[in-house]
DNA sequence: TCCGTTGGTGGACAGAGTGTACGGACAGCG
DNA sequence: CGCTGTCCGTACACTCTGTCCACCAACGGA
């Protein structure tokens, strides 16, 4: 059936591609395993994706350009990953959103390491800091949309200025999600989310209607 | 009057620190002037501040270890600048708080940029992150006394979990004060700022009582 | 004022990493 | 089968780091 010939990609294309996806790979293992991606040397990486430091130039131009394209991947993810939340375009209870954000964090986690090397690299590098803001402003908008939409809805506070009440949540969530990658405890885990569930219906959904 | 020899520091001693300080405003000079911190050799930052490299070993271990200097620095300024709205311990206004918020980032801002690298290089450089860390956590410390010292005096929403919540609340803050160094409108600022002050007293204040 | 001490300076050094180039080797492909 | 694409090792020039040291200016105590 699925004969290499049937294949649109030719063999040569598939060991290319997994080569890249091996580099890829070993960014996000020696990442998580203590070490830091500002001074992980290309030599390093290339030993951990079993290839050779050379070959690593012909896939990308240097670390930054391989950083740039984990943020594309991850922020694709990511953008699945909020829909449950801001996709939806009914009223909800104050429950319903706890779940929602608790499935979102489980999601959101995995990836916080990486993208905290991200926002790093971000602070010098320009193409980074333009893909990581395309991400956050992706976020925004989609939350800006859910305020609007919420608002017409009558399950949104229809007072809110929707764009910088969008931010500043955001933000908020951003900022400690990128925290919580320390916290061990289950419970205390479970009373920030908390926390945040509250923090997020008062602030879009106590006061509507 | 005041003659050397009443001085409480020598000359060689005020020309230490006066060196010192060269090597921290050259760095905050070059930052802010677009220049990144990571790619910033030690011989540019020493030749910015009129010396030379092998001085900069003298002052400091390395990169790392000037920018936590910086970092201590700027977190006790921070401390103080937080003040007007963290220590107080009555009721107050909608307008009020609006205003101790404009305060707070006004004196934020001219050092986000600063601490954007600060953050950066706390991903990789295990000192800085625990500068940085102690910075973050000391602002949360002083808004959970305020939330429950308010909730106390009654004008701070009583069910509130403290903790949590002042995380979620100077994550918020931070993170959204990092962003607004791009913000250039004055009435976009006055916009953002509205808008953290309404979500900062829904979230606090609002049902208290 | 004199002179010993202190401390900044420039230069040299080894070591590490970067990005580029190129030839050899090996496997895929026609 | 021979051609071609791709990976690998090696080498190169370059930049930056962190350390060491000898030199010398000027500081400050006597």
């Amino acid at each position: 059936m699925a004969s290499p010939a049937n294949n649109p990609t030719t063999r040569r294309e598939r060991q290319r591609l997994e080569i890249r996806d091996r580099l890829l790979e070993a960014v996000l293992r020696l990442n998580s395993s203590g070490n830091d991606f500002a001074s992980l040397s290309v030599e390093r990486l290339a030993q951990e994706a079993s290839t050779s430091r050379s070959t690593f130039y012909v896939y990308f131009e240097d670390k930054a350009d391989l950083l740039r394209s984990l943020t594309v991947e991850i922020g694709e993810e990511l953008e699945r990953m909020a829909v449950p939340w801001l996709e939806i375009r009914a009223r909800h209870t104050r429950q319903q959103l706890g779940e929602m954000l608790e499935r979102f964090a489980t999601a959101y986690l995995p990836h916080a390491d990486i993208l905290a090397v991200v926002f790093a690299t971000a602070t010098y590098d320009a193409e980074v800091r333009q893909t990581a803001q395309n991400l956050f402003r992706s976020q925004v908008d989609a939350l800006q949309r859910h305020i609007i939409e919420g608002s017409a809805a009558g399950f949104v506070d229809p007072t809110l200025e929707a764009r910088p009440t969008a931010f500043w949540l955001i933000s908020m969530i951003e900022r400690g999600f990128n925290d919580m990658l320390r916290v061990r405890e289950d419970s205390e885990r479970k009373l920030l989310l908390d926390s945040l569930a509250d923090l997020v219906w008062q602030a879009l959904y106590a006061l509507a209607d």
